[in-house]
DNA sequence: ATAAATTAATTGGTCGAACCAATATACCAA
DNA sequence: TTGGTATATTGGTTCGACCAATTAATTTAT
C-alpha cells in the first residue's frame, strides 16, 4: 500500500498552474495575471504562489519580468524534458521509449569498456530477481533496475542523470504499459544476452541486442550463442 | 554584446546554495542548516530563500521534511540532466554529446517518415547559412539549429524537449568547444547528404550518417551519392 | 501642437514578523 | 523500562509593508 501524504498548497497550486498551461488555458505569449490577483483567484497567499512560480520558472514554463508581468512561455520551444511526466498521449510516449532504448543501448556499450566484476554480477542479481517476479509493476521496476545498472557501469553522469529522468517521467505515469511481464522468458533471456556481451566487451552487438532495428546476421547470432554459452 | 542583467538575490542564493550542494559542501543524506539560520547565514529573507530552495526542489537536489528539516539529495541519484549545465569536467561533457549525436539520428530517422516540403527547405535554408558564418560560435548556433529543425520534422515532443536541455547545457558551458567550423567544408556537405537522406527516405542511412560507428559500405556509399545527385 | 519631462499607477522582488503544523527531544510518571 | 506529556525545533502559510522596474498618464517646455 503506498503512503498517501498530503499535499501541500504549494504543490496543489503548482499542479493547477501547470495544468493551466500546458492545456492552453494560459496561452503562451501571454502574461499570467499579477501576483496579487492569481493568489486570490487561487485563494492562496502571495508568498505561496511566488513558491510555486519558482518551480514554474524552473520547469521553463513561465519569464517572470519585473514591472511588465509573467510572460508564459511556449513549453514545445523552452520547456524541459522533466514535463513529460505530465504528458500522458500513448504516441510522445512511445517516443519516449524509444529514447530509453537508445539510452541503455549507448550505456551497454560504454559499459563493455568500464564494466568491472562487481558490475557484472549486480546485473545478474537483477537478472535473476527479474525471473521470480510475479506483480507487473515490481518487473517493470526491475527492468528500469537493470538499465541502472547498466548505467551505473557506464559510469557515465550524463546517462544517470538522463536515466533518473525518464524513470521519474514513466513512474509518473497514471496508466503504464505492463506488458513486459508476458515475455518474461524472453525478458530475461535478453538479460543474460547483455550480460554475456558486455562481459565479452562487444559494444557493436550490445547495440544491436537493444536497438534491433536490423536482426542479428547469421555470424552475429553464432558469436552471441558463444558468449552466452560462457555464462551458467 | 550580450546584454548584462542584474540578477535577483533569489538567483544568486539559488547558485550559491546549488554549488554548496554539488561541491559537497552539504553531503547527500545530511540536513540543510534551517531555514532561518540559512537565510541569516546568506543575508537574505526567509521567503527569498524559500523562493531558492523551492527550485532546489525541482531540480531533485533537497527535499523538505515538515518538523525534520531539508534533506540533501545525493544528486548523481536523483538529479534532473538540467543539472549538467553545472557541470564543466571534460568526460561528462564528450558523453553528453554524443548523447546529442543519437538524439540527431533519432530524429533524422524519424523524419524520414513524416518531414514536410516546408521542413526541408528549412533543412536546405540553415545548410546554405551555414556555408558563410564565419564566426564560431554562430556557426555552433547553426548546427544546433539544424538538429533543431530536423527534431521539428519528427514531429516527436520528447525529442524536442530533451534537445531544449540539451541545448541549454550546451549553451551554458563557458568553455565550448569551437572546432567545429574548421571542418565546415565537411559539416555542409554532411548536412547536405542528410538532407538528402531524409528526402529519400532512407533512416537506416541517416542513423549510420550521423553516428557512423560503422563507416559505409561501398553500396550505402553508392546509395548515398545518387541520393545527393538529386539534391542541386 | 508636438515633444520632452514628470508624475502616477501597475507589477514583480524583498523584507519582517507572526502563527500553524509536523517532528523530535526531554522529562515525568506508572 | 515503558508510555505519555510537555517543550523545543523546523518547515509551511499568512499578513502587511516597502523597494524597484516598467508602463501609462499627465504636465510642461519649446
Amino acid at each position: 500500500m503506498k503512503k498517501i501524504e498530503a499535499k501541500r498548497t504549494v504543490d496543489l497550486a503548482l499542479e493547477e498552474l501547470r495544468k493551466a498551461i500546458l492545456s492552453g488555458k494560459f496561452p503562451a505569449g501571454s502574461t499570467l495575471p499579477p501576483e496579487r490577483k492569481l493568489a486570490d483567484m487561487l485563494h492562496i497567499n502571495r508568498q505561496t504562489l511566488r513558491s510555486a512560480l519558482a518551480r514554474l520558472e524552473a520547469e521553463y514554463l513561465v519569464k517572470p519580468h519585473h514591472g511588465r508581468g509573467i510572460l508564459v512561455l511556449d513549453f514545445r520551444t523552452t520547456g524541459s524534458i522533466e514535463l513529460m511526466s505530465y504528458i500522458s498521449e500513448k504516441e510522445p510516449l512511445q517516443e519516449l521509449f524509444g529514447l530509453r532504448r537508445n539510452l541503455a543501448a549507448e550505456a551497454a556499450a560504454i559499459a563493455c569498456e568500464k564494466a568491472t566484476v562487481h558490475d557484472l554480477n549486480q546485473l545478474r542479481s537483477i537478472a535473476q530477481n527479474q525471473s521470480q517476479i510475479e506483480d507487473p509493476h515490481d518487473f517493470l521496476q526491475g527492468d528500469l533496475n537493470f538499465t541502472k545498472a547498466m548505467i551505473d557501469a557506464s559510469q557515465s553522469l550524463p546517462l544517470r542523470l538522463l536515466f533518473n529522468t525518464i524513470e521519474r517521467i514513466t513512474l509518473a505515469q497514471p496508466n503504464l504499459p505492463m506488458n513486459a511481464l508476458k515475455d518474461r522468458v524472453a525478458a530475461v533471456s535478453s538479460y543474460l544476452a547483455l550480460i554475456a556481451l558486455i562481459r565479452h566487451r562487444n559494444p557493436i552487438l550490445c547495440r544491436k541486442a537493444i536497438l534491433s532495428h536490423s536482426s542479428l546476421s547469421a555470424e552475429e547470432n553464432a558469436e552471441l550463442h558463444f558468449a552466452l554459452s560462457k555464462e551458467q
